[in-house]
DNA sequence: ACCTTCGGGACTCCCCGTTTCT
DNA sequence: AGAAACGGGGAGTCCCGAAGGT
């Protein structure tokens, strides 16, 4: 199946972006993850770079809301713990080093590509609808449902650079729990 | 005046780094923001671009603490705010193009620069800490001053990612809101 | 053709390090000889400069080899005339200035690039060899051999730098005249 | 005494110049190697590295004649041993990884630095002088003073090439034993 | 039609030999 | 004598077309 081989380079190269960045990210170092050869590059994606960035940002931005989307919670709580233990699982199973391909593109942006800008600025606000979605239909409060999903998203990301620097899964953790409490739920107990 | 060619220079580079990250922010670049030449790296920084990318993370690092550190609030919700407000500032300023060089290095640094991401993870330790100092000071109960500064830190940071892609302040102020709501305050409102 | 671009950028490096060392020798000289845009570098010689400079090497080890290979001469005299006026030539049409890219390499290396080190003294040897070889084959006493031929590659080194300084074969016709009389033959005249 | 630093960094010119070129051989490695104070360079050497270049071509170009012009041998043997035995000795000093710093100067020299080939033919051309001299004043027949000469320099620098390429001594006691043997002696033996 | 070798410029970082001002 | 600052290349390599092999 050829479809494979570009298949892999797009996995290989959202996983090094979510860990290095845009610049960073080489594609000799995408060729070596893929073990594809060089020359298929601009058979598969003829844009260059800026394409195999998009189709990495539209791999884990899609698979992120499909994952999502799949979720069976009845609470706001459940929504959020579906949410936020997705993105656990593989900070613990790279001690915190592996990140969002999303965030990645959207720190080293530069204002000339403000197509890419735009494709982030997308992916980001389609987890942020489906979260506000699935917070309504857990019966939280209408007028809460936006803000705390934004600010879920927020946390995660910021909880992601966090767990970057301290090797590990504990800012997360935190972050999840006073998340929790922007929930309603068992009382104050502060 | 030869101190200033070298302040310049750290200061243009933790402003592109935290617009662009660390990779996409090339020497060039940034002795053209800070009009020294080419010459002067080699001298100010013998140890290259690793070097000049801690001074500039040791420079936002610090301001940031110094600046918080002035903060005179006498309640959580004052330090809160002016911990957000600091950074408001340069979002509207550069419509949310401005970014934090700290998450900026934390974002593209490799596992082998274990140093840089030491350094980093210093940094937002430091403020982690103050924050936790200034609202046990102002009040907070003892527990929650911990947790509520790891978020505080932690949304920020996914805030300022958020306001790169929707080019504004929104999702700060979001965020912002939605972490005043995890201090005690006027009472339950949901 | 295809080979071509290597073959002419090896050429060049090949005169350019026989003219001044290797570490006076740049890359965008070799490109300006040999009419080669940069970026066929990486492509043709992955190893950079040090494999630029051994493939620089092997070549004229094996073109010197293969000429004096070649030779047909019946006599130990016949055999020294051949590997001196080989040299002669070049030396003529230079006036002195080209040089022995096995010898710049030699100078110019520096004790950690022992690989570089060993693939002259191979080259030395191989020489020293053939000398030797074709030395026997024309009756030089078997004991004489290898020291006459020690001493002719030796010799003509030798001479090549002092060309170099004369600007002018003289040096190496007077040290080609000595190594003739090392050999057994028309009596000792002095 | 001022004059220290300077001859600290004049003596360690020579010698990494004699080790690997002049190219190869940075300000900061001389500087390093004499513990001399980087500013100090244009001090006292207003004219840059070419002037510390000849100072270290004339260093060793004065010592090895100061050193030669002692020899009190009274056979043409006795003078070409005295010759070989001073470079012997930093030969095997140093494995063969020391050289000759006119040599150094030779092999990387690019045509347009005329005025340093100059020094560099006046340097060879004193030693074969003294040689000659040395030759003749103790019996060697006339015709035969200058061309030996010659010789002996030429296979002296080829030896000290060889030697590095061999990391020891053995090319140069093979080159000094065919040497003796242009000398008259003991009768013919091969 | 699919793929890959081969080749092409444009940077990036590094560092080197200098000059100027103390 | 020396600290500070200066430009100019050096190698490396990155992201990419264009022509050929299967």
């Amino acid at each position: 199946v050829p479809r494979d081989s570009k298949d892999r380079m797009v996995r290989s190269a959202a996983s090094l972006i979510g860990s290095r960045g845009v610049s960073a990210t080489s594609f000799t170092e995408v060729l070596a993850a893929s073990g594809s050869p060089r020359g298929s590059i601009y058979y598969h994606f003829p844009s260059g770079k800026e394409q195999l960035t998009r189709d990495a940002v539209q791999l884990v931005a899609g698979h992120v809301l499909a994952r999502q989307a799949s979720c069976r919670a009845t609470t706001p709580r459940g929504v959020l713990d579906c949410f936020i233990g997705m993105w656990r699982e593989v900070v613990v199973a790279s001690h915190g080093s592996a990140g969002c391909a999303v965030a990645g593109v959207a720190v080293d942006t530069t204002p000339d590509q403000a197509d890419l800008l735009d494709l982030v600025r997308a992916s980001f606000r389609s987890w942020v609808d489906l979260l506000a979605d699935q917070f309504a239909a857990t019966g939280l409060h209408a007028g809460r449902c936006r803000p705390v999903a934004v600010a879920t998203v927020a946390g995660l990301e910021g909880a992601l650079i966090l767990c970057r620097a301290e090797r590990g899964v504990a800012p997360l953790d935190t972050v999840a729990r006073e998340l929790a409490r922007l929930l309603p739920g068992r009382g104050r107990e502060d």
